[in-house]
DNA sequence: TGTACATCAGTGAACGCGCGTTCACTGATGTAC
DNA sequence: TGTACATCAGTGAACGCGCGTTCACTGATGTAC
């Protein structure tokens, strides 16, 4: 047990200053609370001493590093706006797949879901859902990401007929879309089932309307 | 006090069966979740003992009733889908709006939300995040809300083109960004803002996109 | 380099409180005769 | 219609438990000289 107080020195680590230690310390709270939500919990449910007793503190440590759950919360939903911003960045460097564009990105898209669940069970839980600060937080998050993936298809010459607002509008769609199918990928059982089939293919389906709707879309 | 005894009878009502008057309570307990979520509260996060209390009974009651929370959360996804398919069949009594059709059904789904808001602020958030069991009887109520609508839409002689399975698959999105939205304006400070208004306009602007995307929609 | 003092992340104990669940009970409603 | 008994929705008290928050504390890290 010694090993584990906070003072205490695993013998083969270097000596760890005092501010890297209480971001290290953060982290695990941030990570407890996901590996909690990661249980099948809902954040909205979970309590501040479950969370410390899973990061391994003793209950009134959080309050060094956060005034309440709502705060812990808001670094969440900063995590997810960091995983989004890695998710555009990844396509920007893998450009997009040479054939069957849209099922490629579906694929690639769930993949990428799958390897983040904690976080984007946390962005679908609370998206519609936790309190108000979250909830606005999270909106604001999905709107940078939304307006980036618009410049992006602007760059890219990608509908270039569209208006800024109109490409806009429609990659509001397709990000609101994406987190809805980001709930229903986590929720599908995994393996080669029919049910997953079945949800990739409604989720292709569905991005094909929007992108069919947005070639032809006239301004009013 | 006597007067909110159980067994005391208000002087002018007559009296009432025993079943009538369970049923009263079943649907007081009901109310008082809502009531709750109305005060900004997530369902997740409610205790039995405040519904109870809230109700006006005792937290014993509570077990004459339902098992446990999540029984009465899937009376209220039961209540939620019974308010859709009401939505529903006023827009067939009513027909679609003359002039403007879009703009004009959103006008009449923003009202019809807004009357209900107690119920869609619950389906807004627990179909992203509640518990598993929720989720699947919200998506479930969806699913079935989704296929009326494909079957209203082909009664009416809409997108005749379309097979059965395309023109499901796209009520499916309609219905998510349909619910999308209802989260955005249960947030939306009420009264003629210019907020409002955008958010109108980009909820209009989205279904547009779609319904141009179906009209255009070809299968593989 | 060594020493004396300051800082502060994390401890551990304590507090009062609301929680879910149980149980024997009460008394109005329902039923059999 | 009247009477005797059964039913059961709701009561009220009790239980043990985990909760959020507070506080004086400890001792490793940091700093001034």
């Amino acid at each position: 047990m010694a090993a584990s107080t906070p003072h205490a020195r695993v013998e083969t680590e270097p000596p760890i200053s005092r501010s890297a230690r209480k971001a290290r310390t953060r982290q695990r709270l941030i990570d407890a609370a996901l590996a909690l939500i990661g249980q099948g919990r809902s954040y909205t449910s979970l309590s501040l001493r479950e969370i410390t007793r899973e990061a391994g503190v003793v209950p009134g440590a959080f309050y060094r590093h956060f005034r309440d759950l709502d705060e812990l919360g808001l670094a969440l939903v900063e995590m997810g706006g960091v995983t989004l911003r890695r998710l555009l960045r990844e396509a920007r460097r893998d450009g997009i797949p040479p054939t069957d564009m849209l099922r490629g990105s579906v694929l690639v898209y769930k993949r990428f879901v799958e390897q983040r669940s904690l976080v984007f069970r946390f962005i679908a839980a609370e998206r519609g859902g936790g309190s108000r600060i979250l909830r606005n937080a999270i909106r604001t998050e999905d709107g940078h990401f939304a307006s980036e993936m618009a410049q992006d298809l602007r760059v890219l010459g990608v509908m270039p007929d569209l208006s800024s607002s109109a490409l806009r509008m429609i990659c509001g769609l397709v990000v609101t879309t994406m987190l809805n199918a980001a709930s229903d990928i986590l929720d599908v059982p995994s393996g080669q089932t029919v049910q997953e089939r079945e949800m990739v293919e409604n989720f292709v389906r569905q991005l094909r309307v929007i992108f069919i709707g947005a070639r032809h879309w006239r301004e009013d």
